[in-house]
DNA sequence: GCTCCTATTGCAAGAGGTTGCAATAGCAAC
DNA sequence: GTTGCTATTGCAACCTCTTGCAATAGGAGC
């Protein structure tokens, strides 16, 4: 999400964002706003779906998910996957960032931005490709568990 | 799968692989090895559960997964992830590898072994972290997309 | 071949998502 | 304030997996 401003006014901008784009504001959108306005990290579909639902009981998975999409789609959001595959959202101020998780202990950090970098530009050119750095996970097992492993 | 001898070779050094560790070797079992024993590249659950079902119609999906994961168990098979984060069992001889996929035309490549030699070292040297390369799928875009959609 | 232990299976329920469709409701224009 | 177009919603059905549990059946030992 844009980080710019309190909640509210976080939420307005992407009001007028939907309305400036032909779409619409609804109840329901304005709940899955609201919900990532106070929302830090990142967040799964099935996190953001209770959270709505404790504001709004009547909350719809698809709706939700719906929403999601068309965040995404704006470019307000983005998505990466976890270590087991799941949709990620990507919420707060951090700038774009891939992860590491360590399939051993489970722990999982992000990816230094230095370190982003190179493996970016690598990419970029041996193959003229642009990684979708908030898209990746690398998993692997950290120092602690291989040194645990095979002492 | 380990890949030395023919198909029926295969299977049979599986089920001795099975029974040496107090595992059983059952017709269910038989089945989802002689289909994998038949396939090359990268299948999904789904699939595999599509083709059991061809040579035996009472394939029950739960023993589909559930041999996948003991298969994996004794490092016999590997799994990644789609870029839409399904899982995808590795099948044949090809060496373990990476995935690069483009998310606008929705080409996928296999990551050079020295790109991910590259690639694993960095991570080796940077975090003490081993990378587990036949996991990962580096998703982004394409020269070709990237030169189509900003010209 | 028969026994016995326990690994494995089938089944049913459930979690997390996705999709097609008819009904609803934003909102721009009048 | 009404009207009309169409973006969105709710719903139900469906897909891909996962899990707990009672019943079944490998296979090692006799
Ligand atoms: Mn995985
Ligand atoms: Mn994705
Ligand atoms: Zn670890
Ligand atoms: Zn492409």
């Amino acid at each position: 999400m844009a980080r710019n401003g309190s909640p509210p006014d976080q939420v307005a901008a992407v009001r007028d964002q939907l309305r400036a784009r032909g779409l619409r504001w609804t109840p329901q959108r304005r709940t899955v706003l609201e919900v990532l306005a106070e929302t830090q990290g990142h967040v799964t579909g099935a996190e953001l779906i209770e959270r709505c639902r404790a504001r709004d009981p009547a909350t719809i998975p698809s709706t939700v998910y719906r929403t999601l999409d068309v965040l995404e789609e704006i470019g307000l959001l983005r998505h990466g996957h976890g270590p087991d595959g799941r949709e990620e959202f990507h919420v707060g101020p951090e700038p774009e960032h891939g992860h590491l998780h360590c399939a051993g202990c489970g722990a999982s950090w992000e990816l230094g931005s230095d370190e982003a970098a190179a493996l970016m530009t690598a990419f970029e050119d041996s193959h003229g490709f642009a990684v979708d750095l908030s898209h990746l996970t690398v998993v692997g097992r950290c120092r602690d568990c291989r040194t645990a492993n095979a002492p």
